[in-house]
DNA sequence: GTGTTGATGTATCGTGCTGATACATCTCGC
DNA sequence: GCGAGATGTATCAGCACGATACATCAACAC
């Protein structure tokens, strides 16, 4: 999954790993924060396979001024994509797994929906509507079962958790909505 | 954090690995799972370190009847709380750390709030909406800076993360306030 | 000038969780 | 008697986290 932030990030313009940890953070907001610990050992692998590159550090910038960011000083790693990992990359959003109707999953996917193909996105938001309903009406059946025997606090949990999942299918379709209108489908 | 789930289970009566998992999975709902792969490794370390113990497997119950759980035939493995097991699963709740504040962790100490003295609870919930607030104005902030180039699909991400954020403020303050009003601070 | 603070920047390690997989037994209906 | 599906234990590769370490650089203070 960090493979495909990484990428996409990357699509936009070359940058290093804590910029890229930053933008990845404000980018998927609530959804997701990846660690170094993380980002760094997937830099390599994306590396290894060929999908980006590092852009040479050039040794010394006499660039005199202000505000200018044309550095690159000691030890700084700027990635940018290859061509093969454009490729790869168009080919990732243009597949469907069953991982992208998970949080994670579906927060990195819906992060760069803009590059992806219609289809594909309708597809992507009513897997995941249809994964949150199943989970809202798990919850809300075990909730009927067991709500006598659980007290005020596990009570409170479960229903806020149910009133998420709820929030979120309604949201999710509006915005399957909103994609429908936008562009319907050839009928 | 499994650690305390499984301890806080199992203080309510015995069980085995394939029910624990699952009375987890409706107790946390939303906020967490847990996997095999993580539940059996654990309880391995639980026993080793003498929290909990394994019942004897008493080789045949010719008990009779129907609906008796007196079994325990081939295999299963009923775990028990030891006594140091009851003592140390008290001294976790009584103890505040970080980690009971993100979501998972918050998650769990929630679950076992019957079980936790008030005015830990008081802080646990007083901690997570500390918490939740900065993350709901840190993305506020960086939505306000960066909306007007964000694309129609990340704003929407964005903006629903937010609005998670916030209700789950308002939720907290709910439970707070009436943490509060049924054990006034000795005022 | 020099010291200190905080942001920038790269990197590793131990620990823990997931998702997949394997396999064995028990229960119920047909 | 037999297959299906729930029950039940267990392991493994891969991924991610949180902590930690360390180095550079700008700013501002004394």
């Amino acid at each position: 999954m960090l493979e495909i932030a990484v990428l996409g990030l990357l699509n936009e313009s070359p940058m290093h790993g804590y910029e890229l940890r930053k933008r990845l953070a404000s980018l998927l907001g609530a959804f997701r924060a990846f660690s170094y610990g993380s980002l760094y050992p997937t830099l390599r692998r994306l590396q290894e396979a060929g999908w980006i590159d590092e852009e040479a550090p050039l040794e010394q910038t006499p660039a005199p001024s202000v505000g200018f960011a044309g550095r690159s000083k000691r030890g700084k790693r700027v990635y940018k994509l290859t061509a093969e990992g454009k490729e790869h990359f168009a080919t990732l959003l243009a597949e469907v797994g069953p991982e992208a109707y998970d949080d994670e999953g579906f927060g990195t996917r819906l992060a760069f929906f803009a590059q992806t193909r219609s289809d594909i996105r309708l597809q992507i938001l009513e897997g995941r509507r249809q994964r949150m309903t199943e989970q809202a009406d798990g919850m809300r059946t075990s909730l009927a079962r067991t709500r006598e025997r659980m007290d005020r606090y596990t009570l409170q949990l479960q229903e806020h958790g149910l009133e998420s999942a709820d929030r979120e299918v309604r949201w999710l379709s509006e915005l399957i909505e909103s994609e429908r209108t936008a562009r319907p489908p050839l009928g």
